[in-house]
DNA sequence: GTATAATATCCATATATTTGTATAAATAAA
DNA sequence: TTTATTTATACAAATATATGGATATTATAC
């Protein structure tokens, strides 16, 4: 149990259980609960669970960005995709077992103009395009998914 | 893009589309594609991917299998998982935004008996025991998900 | 069983990641 | 603005991970 992974999670659950306005706060509390770390990783930290500052009317708050964290559970979706493969008109995913439900609802998510629609069965889910010319796009996305490094800092 | 996850995504997607009955026939394919590396390290990412030989009418061939990755789908969907509370009489997880069905889905497929049903909004997902006494089981088992390490090898 | 082939693992090393310190950069307050 | 506060980052050290070579272990064939 890497320490990080540790901390990181705990930071998550913080987050969405209390109002934090500032790193110094947060920090005090993780060090009472055992976590050694300094102001610098928690920086870090944030950058890459994708916490991000917004302005409430209470003032100012860190919470977890969808959008970032997004990015980072692309990657993770990414693990599950084992094939990518198509015809003239609609690809095909491969997928590990009793994952093509989760990994379509993902696809789902994203709203892409290019995609009207997906079915899954266990581990096969169909992606239909909006037009032929689409197919590449999607496809180079799904494959981008596949490859794309898990915890990475977006700089 | 570091070396190792292309590499395994890369086995994945040839143990899905291939038969493969050793780990030198596959050792030579990622070789001839470019990959540099040896037969150790394929033993290892089989490992750790989960991959597992079995014994078909047609020889010994090699798959992911699926309670093995799942294992490491576990880890995956911890991730996603940013709090769990309980009443007397059901379990709350917040998730991160739009990935509650996902989650929940997940948890469905683990036809946990201590788990009766679920039932998922945007973020939010209920949990319900089987009976009252099942709940910290269920609680224990959400907050091994999210914290279990990634990418772990399991000796 | 024994021989052969295939796979896993020990050890050493190379490579990459994580983190703190110090400080620069950015943001908010005055 | 200018100052005070807060956050991000360059650099270096510590820590952890990935990998090859050699070999032990395991599985298959005979």
């Amino acid at each position: 149990m890497p320490v990080k992974l540790k901390r990181q999670t705990r930071i998550k659950e913080l987050l969405s259980t209390y109002i934090v306005s500032n790193q110094e706060d947060l920090l005090r509390l993780l060090k009472k609960e055992g976590f050694e770390m300094t102001q610098a990783t928690l920086s870090r930290d944030f950058a890459e669970l994708g916490v991000v500052r917004v302005f409430t009317d209470g003032g100012i708050r860190y919470i977890l960005n969808a959008e970032e964290s997004g990015k980072q559970i692309a990657k993770l979706i990414g693990f599950e995709i084992l094939s990518v493969q198509h015809n003239e008109s609609m690809i095909v995913m491969r997928t590990l077992a009793g994952r093509a439900q989760g990994v379509a609802h993902f696809i789902d998510r994203l709203n892409k103009e290019e995609i009207i629609g997906t079915v899954a069965g266990d581990d096969t889910v169909l992606v239909i395009p909006n037009k032929v010319v689409s197919m590449q796009i999607i496809i180079d996305f799904i494959k981008k998914l596949m490859t794309e490094s898990p915890q990475h800092r977006n700089k």
